[in-house]
DNA sequence: CGCGTTTGACCCGCGC
DNA sequence: GCGCGGGTCAAACGCG
């Protein structure tokens, strides 16, 4: 069906490529929930999109509101689901979104090491690209900030993940991890 | 010392 | 064939 499909069926169990944002305050913060709720909620969101070659969904989600009234701590940040593409076949499978986020701290548990900069034409600000740092695993992660508004920031993610997150955090979930794709089946 | 960032160079595909 | 745009490499550096 979708590439998330495949995807899933060849590990198993697939991993969202960018499940926590600003990881770090969360562990400190004790508004899991809130977050598990909205990070659901968004992949839910960007599952409508299937196979289709270059689609391009337009969703906007009112997250922000939650995140930032039950982050207390510095660092404000929302999510809103952009677009999503995917390319070729349904081997490998790009997701982008847009974070709001002036900062660019979206440790997701995995470690990234960072390959490369470059300056994109018709957007002064510079993209970076990272990669995932666990062997075998040639995930790749695109960050950007958005040309208009500085405020926003695009991360594109490449590729799928072939081992847990090396900060795997224990959830009270019974098998499923707040940043873990469900099945299609889940989306209506 | 091990490892991640930095940064310019290099590479490759494509259009002219 | 060349230039350009986008993507990656790798030497050097910095830091814990
Ligand atoms: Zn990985």
């Amino acid at each position: 069906m979708s590439a998330f499909n495949s995807a899933m069926n060849n590990t198993s169990q697939y991993q969202n490529p960018n499940p926590n944002p600003n990881y770090h305050q969360v562990a400190d913060s004790t508004t899991t929930d809130q977050l598990d709720e909205l990070f659901d909620f968004k992949f839910s969101d960007y599952f409508a999109f299937d196979g289709a070659l270059e689609e391009e969904i337009s969703t906007q989600a009112n997250v922000e509101s939650s995140f930032n009234g039950s982050s207390s701590s510095s660092t404000p940040l929302a999510s809103n689901i952009r677009k999503v593409k995917k390319c070729k076949t349904n081997d490998e499978f790009r997701f982008a979104f847009r974070t709001k986020s002036t900062l660019e701290i979206m440790d997701d548990g995995f470690k990234w090491r960072k390959y490369g900069k470059k300056m994109v034409k018709n957007n002064p600000n510079p993209r970076n690209y990272f990669k995932c740092t666990s062997e075998g695993c040639g995930v790749k992660k695109r960050v950007e900030r958005d040309r208009d508004d500085s405020n926003y920031v695009v991360t594109t993610y490449e590729g799928i993940h072939n081992h847990q997150s090396p900060n795997y955090i224990v959830h009270d979930n019974d098998n499923q991890m707040p940043w873990t794709l469900q099945p299609s089946s889940s989306l209506h």
